[in-house]
DNA sequence: TTGTAGGCGTTATCAT
DNA sequence: ATGATAACGCCTACAA
C-alpha cells in the first residue's frame, strides 16, 4: 500500500508539482482549466497531502499540545472537551500529555511538544514551580495557562477570579453562622494552585474579625482519598469544624464521605462546600454547594486565544477572567 | 530563535552529518573518540533531533491516535490514563480525537490520523456502524478496539465479557427476588455497544422462565439525563419495575437521582445497578452495585497490543477478554 | 499562468 | 570507521 504523492498527481495530470501544490493551497492563481484537471486527478487517486512533509517545510503542524496533570480528573475532562471541540473547529489537533503534576514530566513534554512543532500549547498544572515558569516564559510557542491568575507572570492565562470566589464562599459560610471553617487546599507552596483561594479565605476571615486557625488549613492533592484522610484526622484530633471548604468538588465529596462514614450528617452536623461545580456536583447526594466555573468555556477560550496568536491576531488581554458564581445547594446550611 | 540542526552539530564537531546521525541512533559503530566529541557538542548546543524530519524519512511518527466518543465521560477518562501512561512508557505520544460518537467525525479522524502517520490507533465508539467496520478493517495501521467483543470482526479488541457480565448481574437480581427488571442500554442497533449485554440479560431471564418485557428495555446514550428521563417515563406510565439495570454507572446514577427526586428510596423501593465500576461508583451515595471492569488495564492492554504490533511481535490473541466482577454495594437489595 | 530547482532536517545507501 | 549524497513529500522563490 504505497501512498500516492504530489508527484504522482502531477504526472497523472500532466502538470508540474508546483501547479498541483498551488491548486491544493490556492497559494497562486491557476487557470481554471488546469485546476479542474488536477482536482479530478486528486479525486480519482484519493490523494491527500502528507502533513509531515508539509510540517517539515512550513514548520507548522496543525497540532496544539495540551498538557494536564490528570486526564481522569473530572474537572480536567470537562476542560478538555472545550479545547478539543474548538480546536477542531479551527483545524487543529490535540497532542495530549498527562504529567501527574510532576515537574520532570512537564519539562519533558514541553520539549517534546516543541520538537513536534506544535503551534501552541495549553498548559495546566497544580503547582507552578519557578523552574517551570522560567521555561514557559522562554518558550517561543504561543502558550496559555489554564486556571491561573498570573498577574505577575508574562504568560497569558484564562481563569476565574479564584481570590474573589474563595472570598465569597468563605463569606457565605461566615454569614451562615460558621466560625470554625476548615480549608482544604493543595500544597502549601506559594506557587501551588489555590494560593489565591487561600488569600480569599483569609481575607474573609479577617473582615469578620475571625482569627485564622492554621490548624484548620490542610493540604490535599485534589484527590478524594486525601480529603477523606484529612477529615478523618479532624475527627481523631477532635477538632472537627462546623464547615469545611474544599477547593475542589472531588475533595468536598471525599470529605463528605468520611463524615458520613463516621456517623455525621451533612449538612446538619457539618457543612461542606466545594469548588468548580463539575457535573457531578449537582448529582452527588447531597448536592454540593460550590463555586460554579464555566469549565467548558475555560478550555474553549484558552484554545481560542492560542489560535488567535497563531494567526497573528492581537489578543485582547493577557489575562482573561471568566465569571464565577456561588451556587448554594444541599451540602451547607445555616447554624 | 533558530533551532539548531544536525548540520550545525556536524560542523561544530568537525565531522559529517552521517557520523552525528550514527552517534544519535547508535545505528553503526563510531570510534569512541569521535563519539565523545559529538556528544559534547550535542550537550553544549542542546541539539535535539527534529522528529518531523525523522518521521518524514522513517515514515514513523512515535504517535498513536486515540479516538473516543466522549472525553469527559468518566469511564473514558480512566481508560485514557492507562493508554497515556503505557504509551509514554514506550515513547509514544497520544493524538486525541473526540468524536461524540458521530460516524462522520470518526471517519474524518481516521483519515486524519493516517495522514499524520500515526503508527497505531486505539478506537472506541458507542455504535460500530457497518461503514465504520469496513473502514477499520481496511486501514493499514495497527488498530485495536476497546470494549468490544468482536468475534465476528477481523479487528483485534480488548474488553470484558459483556455478555457474561450482564448475565451475572441479571441473575443476581433475579435471585434476589426481582421479577420486573428494566434494562437501560444504548441504541437499539445491533451494532451498538451493549448488544451483548442485552443478550446476557435476555438469557438470564429465559433461564429463570421469566418473560422479557420489551417495555422494560429502554435506550439512553450513556448520559445521566437520558436515564433520568427514562425513569421519569416509567413513573409517569406507572410501570416502575423493582429493579433497574443500567449498562453504565452514569446512567445508574441518573436513574437513582430521578427516583430520589420523586420520593422513591433506593434500594428500598427500587434497586438500581450499574456497569463499569467507575471511581464514582463506590463514592456516590448510595454506593453502586455494579460490574467491575479493570478500566485502567483495558487502556493499558490495548496500547500494549498496538506497540507489539508495531514492533512486529506476534500478538497472542486477537480478542483479549479481561476479567470482570460483580460488586454488590448499597444500591440493590433483596425483596 | 506554469515549470524548475533548491531546501526543510533526517536517515540510509554507497563509496572510500 | 567515516563521508558524500540521494531520498522522504512538500512548498516557494525564481525563471520562463
Amino acid at each position: 500500500m504505497v501512498s500516492i504523492t504530489i508527484k504522482d498527481v502531477a504526472k497523472k495530470a500532466g502538470v508540474s508539482i508546483s501547479t498541483v501544490s498551488r491548486v491544493i493551497n490556492g497559494s497562486k492563481p491557476v487557470s481554471s482549466e488546469v485546476r479542474q484537471k488536477v482536482l479530478k486527478v486528486i479525486e480519482e487517486t484519493g490523494y491527500r497531502p502528507n502533513p509531515v512533509a508539509r510540517s517539515l517545510v512550513m514548520k507548522k503542524s496543525q497540532l496544539i499540545g495540551v498538557v494536564v496533570p490528570d486526564i481522569s480528573n473530572f474537572f480536567i475532562g470537562e476542560i478538555l472537551s472545550g479545547i478539543e471541540e474548538i480546536g477542531k473547529m479551527y483545524g487543529y489537533d490535540i497532542l495530549l500529555c498527562n504529567t501527574y503534576g510532576q515537574l520532570e514530566q512537564e519539562l519533558r513534554y514541553l520539549n517534546l511538544l516543541k520538537a513536534k512543532q506544535v503551534e501552541g500549547i495549553v498548559f495546566m498544572t497544580w503547582k507552578l514551580q519557578d523552574k517551570l515558569v522560567d521555561y514557559l516564559e522562554k518558550i517561543d510557542v504561543p502558550i496559555v495557562l489554564i486556571n491561573r491568575n498570573t498577574s505577575k507572570l508574562l504568560i497569558p492565562s484564562v481563569s476565574i477570579d479564584n481570590f474573589q470566589a474563595a472570598f465569597e464562599m468563605t463569606n457565605y459560610l461566615i454569614k451562615n453562622g460558621h466560625r470554625r471553617i476548615a480549608l482544604i487546599r493543595s500544597s502549601q507552596d506559594q506557587n501551588a494552585f489555590g494560593f489565591d483561594q487561600y488569600k480569599g479565605y483569609k481575607k474573609a476571615l479577617e473582615e469578620h474579625g475571625l482569627e485564622l486557625d492554621e490548624k484548620l488549613v490542610r493540604y490535599g492533592n485534589f484527590k478524594l482519598e486525601d480529603s477523606y484522610q484529612i477529615v478523618k484526622d479532624f475527627i481523631k484530633e477532635n477538632v472537627l469544624p462546623t464547615a469545611i471548604f474544599a477547593t475542589s468538588d472531588e475533595m468536598a465529596i471525599g470529605a463528605i464521605n468520611c463524615l458520613l462514614d463516621n456517623g455525621y450528617k451533612v449538612p446538619d452536623d457539618v457543612s461542606v462546600v466545594g469548588f468548580n461545580d463539575i457535573k457531578l456536583a449537582s448529582i452527588y447526594k447531597p448536592n454540593l454547594t460550590t463555586i460554579h466555573q464555566p469549565i467548558y468555556d475555560i478550555g474553549a477560550v484558552a484554545i481560542r486565544m492560542i489560535v488567535k496568536k497563531i494567526n497573528g491576531e492581537e489578543v485582547d488581554s493577557k489575562i482573561v477572567t471568566l465569571p464565577h458564581e456561588l451556587i448554594i445547594r444541599e451540602s451547607s446550611k445555616k447554624i
